[in-house]
DNA sequence: TAAGATACTGAACGAAAGTTCAGTAAACGG
DNA sequence: CCGTTTACTGAACTTTCGTTCAGTATCTTA
């Protein structure tokens, strides 16, 4: 690879990185090419250089994030055998790569804007590629049998509020990891043992 | 009062009532004072003549939408014997009231962006108001003996991320309030007695 | 080393959005 | 009934922001 192509590279980098921090901390519509530029130091035609636009650069960011996360987790998960211990695990692995997930701050932005269907279209699929995800992990607990029979689907929804939820509130509080690691620990706790004393009712 | 001041008030809670809706519905940023002059059929210099900025009139609503919640609260909690009833009567004024809650889908927005101090203090105020009610819930339930002791402050957090996330997933998906209410039930189901078979690990 | 490709700059443009303000019509009060 | 206040209009102003593009410097390659 040529010197041009390797700093070529390492500025698209640079700028998808700034750039997703930037999603992450203010949202996609509060986040302005001009910040971006602050950010990165490169100038404002270079960013429509490396990327199409805005939306472009967002997209990219989705769709990256998407990709490491599930190779990410795919490379932990046979490391965990009850249930309950994929469950942190998944938790944990929320934390120390979800924190920076462009989705949960900026999706919202895009449900009800006026945005083209493409774009809609890709988020409505992760949204879905989540909840099926969710489930599939719920279900596998239900059967080996650590889990309650339950609707899988349904409770899957639970999971995925409680992890946006949760994300948001830990962003927000700019609490370091530990922090969040711990709170985090603490849902999956209760969500696998519940807050009552004496269950089964 | 005069035919002139009813009128005046009765416009000005029409500006909030749309405005309300769509900063649910789009987020802050994305509602433009154009979207509220479309939905309420006034113009843009009257939406200035009743409230000083589209940031004052975010704020107003905020601070409606606050007062009423927490006054529909104080009229039904005593509703309520047990923790359980109490937590899912939280849980159902949430979707019956809050799914409209201006804070939750357009706070983030503000966090990370340049406001003036005192918007961001009084955001502020809120979150921490949410998490000492979701403690004092929590408490309530341990001293009773209904709940296991634990750290209702860390668990307050756990709450108010499941209530955020579960309100954006609602909100997102279109669905009927019956939809939601009946995740909702779940998931306090869950959060009382967790997914797991056997508790108490 | 010279021509061409590649990476990058920053000023300029246009659209969008928040805000202002001169003007208007209706209601109030004396 | 007339002057004053109040409620409201909508065009114009200003700022912000995404995007473009002509130009420049650096690297590649033949």
């Amino acid at each position: 690879m040529n010197k041009k192509q390797l700093q070529s590279e390492q500025t698209r980098k640079r700028i998808a990185e700034a750039a997703r921090h930037l999603f992450v901390q203010k949202g996609y519509k509060a986040t302005s090419i001009e910040d971006i530029t602050a950010a990165t130091g490169s100038s404002k035609g270079n960013i429509y250089y490396h990327f199409k636009s805005k939306e472009g650069l967002f997209l990219y960011l989705l769709d990256e994030w998407d990709r490491d996360w599930f190779d990410k987790w795919r490379d932990k998960q046979h490391l965990y055998g009850s249930a309950a211990e994929k469950m942190h695990g998944f938790a944990e692995l929320l934390v120390i790569e979800d924190l920076n997930h462009p989705l949960t701050q900026a999706a919202d932005e895009f449900f009800g804007g006026e945005f083209e269907s493409d774009i809609i279209e890709k988020l409505s699929v992760m949204t879905a590629d989540h909840l099926r995800f969710n489930q599939e992990l719920i279900q596998s607990g239900m059967d080996s049998g650590e889990f309650r029979a339950g609707d899988a689907k349904q409770l899957a929804i639970v999971l995925e509020g409680l992890v946006i939820g949760l994300s948001r509130l830990s962003r927000r509080s700019n609490s370091n990891i530990d922090e969040a690691l711990s709170t985090y620990r603490l849902a999956v706790d209760v969500l696998l043992n519940g807050l009552a004393k004496a269950p089964h009712t």
